[in-house]
DNA sequence: ACATTAAGTGATT
DNA sequence: AATCACTTAATGT
């Protein structure tokens, strides 16, 4: 995790998106959160007063049914922003989706005022925040092509691909109980996938581990 | 040694 | 693909 001034990560991220004079706004405006994994950071029908930057880390975002059901959204990894906070400029003021850490993370959160002022202000800013409404609304589409016609086993595959990748590792800690909530599945379904997926040479299993070989 | 939690399995819907 | 009921295996006290 990041131990420097606020100036240089922010150089480090984003110095080939955005101007010196934007760089200088959001560090004197931002205020640096730093959160551990698995704390959650947003719970629907919360108001939403800051845009949060993911400086580092992964925060996981998920959609939550009253009964405790959820089932993940999409990831947020380092130089994203949420889109839900984006839209919420634009007259939704409570959050829809629950966010949660995935690793320890470091998060700039810039109050939503910003938002519009700096759409005006900085024109690289404007790009930006259209790029990201872009790329979070592909996700979004990614994320119903898996449930509408995806089989629970390709589910499964592209869940553990995803994961390897926003940790960084092959090896993840989570149990098949745990893969079944975020997946909205339930526990035995996912342990029989898992073990067909280990007698094909794509998984190694352990307890609360599993070692991801070939994707 | 015992309790608890994770993972495996057959049968049924 | 989900649920139930049960077994087996791993881990903590």
């Amino acid at each position: 995790m990041e131990n420097k001034p606020l100036g240089e990560i922010l150089e480090d991220r984003f110095a080939y998106l955005f101007s010196p004079e934007l760089l200088y706004a959001l560090e004197q405006v931002g205020e640096l959160r730093r959160i551990k994994a698995g704390q959650v950071i947003m719970e629907p029908g919360n108001p939403l007063a800051f845009m949060p930057f993911i400086l580092d880390g992964a925060i996981k975002v998920m959609r939550e049914e009253k009964n405790g059901h959820e089932l993940l959204l999409y990831y947020l990894e380092s130089g994203d922003t949420c889109a839900m906070s984006l839209i919420c400029c634009m007259g939704v003021k409570k959050s829809k989706v629950k966010a949660e850490a995935e690793e320890d993370s470091l998060l700039l959160m810039v109050p939503i005022k910003y938002l519009e002022e700096w759409i005006c202000k900085f024109p690289e800013w404007r790009a930006y925040i259209f790029d990201m409404v872009r790329v979070r609304l592909d996700e979004f589409i990614e994320t119903i092509d898996s449930l509408a016609f995806m089989n629970m086993e390709e589910r499964l595959m592209k869940y553990l691909r995803d994961k390897v990748r926003v940790t960084g590792k092959t090896e993840l800690e989570t149990t098949h109980q745990e893969i079944a909530e975020d997946m909205n599945s339930s526990r035995v379904v996912i342990s029989r996938l898992m073990k067909k997926l280990e007698s094909e040479g794509h998984i190694h299993q352990h307890r609360n581990r599993v070692e991801v070989v070939t994707f």
